[in-house]
DNA sequence: CTTGACCCTGTAGTAATGTACGGGGTTCAT
DNA sequence: ATGAACCCCGTACATTACTACAGGGTCAAG
C-alpha cells in the first residue's frame, strides 16, 4: 500500500506540517505509523480527514466541535439525527452572532450618519456618542 | 477634587479591577496618581474614558482599534472626518464577516436538510459531504 | 559522497482580552 | 486596635489555532 510522508498530505490536504503535527498532538488525526528512521508514514485515508477537518472549520466549527463530530462517526451508537443536532445547534450559534454583529452595524450606522465629517475631533458626534453615559446599563 | 480608587472605578464603569490595571498596562488609559501608599488615585474623568472604552469595545472596535480612536481625539491635526472613516471602515469590515457567517450558515443549512435525522451515522449526508473531495479548491 | 530538501523532537511565541493567584500592605469603621 | 474589605506587584493561566524556532537526523539525486 502506497504511503504519503507528512509533506505530502500536508500539500494534498492544503494545509502546513506544522498543523499536522498539532492536529495529532490534539487528537484530531491519529498517530501514524513510523518508519525506521522516526519519519510519519501516513496512509492515503489521512488525506480525507485532514480535509474533512477543513471542511467542518470552514462551516464555522471549532477544532473542538470537529473532534466530537469524528468521535460520532466512530461511535456505533450515535446516529444520524446527532449529527444533526450539532449541525442546527451550529447554526443557531452563527445566527447569533450574525445577529450580534448586525446590531453593531446598525449603531455604528447610526453615528456615523450624525457625523458630517467637518471640523476638528473635539465636537465629533461619534466620539461624543462613545462617551457619554449609559442610560440603560447594568 | 476627588478621587476614586481602582475598585470605585471599576464599579461605576463596569469592568473588573483587573481589567483597569490591564488597560493601563497596554497604554489605554493614563497611569494616575499615587497615594503614598501606592494606591492608584483616579480622577472622575476615568470613569468616561473606561466607559468610552466599552462602548466602543461593543461596537465591534479592537482595544488596539480604540487606542487609535482615543489618540486621535487628542491629536489636534485629526479631524472629525478621520474618526467618520474608522467607524466606515468598521462597517464594512463587520459587513465582511456577516457575510462570512452567512455563507457559512446557508452552507450547514444545505447539508442539515440533507440529513433526514435517522439511521446510523454511517451513511449521514452531513459527514459524508464533509468528507467529499474538493472540486473547487486551492 | 555531498548537498539540499525534507523529517524529527521539544519548547516557546503569536494575537486578543482578559482572569486568577500568591504573598503581601492599607484603610476604615467599630 | 482589630478585622474585613480593599489595594499592591508580578507572574502565570485561559482560549483558539496555529507558527516558529533550535538543533539535529534522513533521503534521494547527481
Amino acid at each position: 500500500m502506497e504511503c504519503l510522508t507528512i509533506g505530502q498530505v500536508a500539500k494534498r490536504a492544503g494545509v502546513g506540517v506544522e498543523t499536522l503535527r498539532f492536529y495529532e498532538r490534539e487528537g484530531l488525526i491519529a498517530e501514524p505509523a513510523r518508519r525506521p528512521s522516526g519519519y510519519r508514514q501516513y496512509p492515503l485515508e489521512a488525506v480525507k480527514r485532514v480535509r474533512f477537518i477543513r471542511h467542518a472549520k470552514e462551516l464555522g466549527f471549532t477544532l473542538k466541535e470537529i473532534l466530537e463530530l469524528l468521535d460520532l462517526r466512530v461511535d456505533p451508537q450515535s446516529t444520524c439525527a446527532d449529527v444533526r443536532n450539532r449541525a442546527e445547534h451550529k447554526i443557531a450559534d452563527i445566527e447569533q452572532r450574525i445577529a450580534n454583529l448586525k446590531r453593531m452595524k446598525t449603531a455604528l450606522s447610526r453615528l456615523a450618519s450624525r457625523c458630517r465629517g467637518q471640523g476638528p475631533t473635539s465636537n465629533c458626534p461619534i466620539l461624543e456618542e462613545l462617551d457619554r453615559e449609559d442610560e440603560h446599563d447594568a
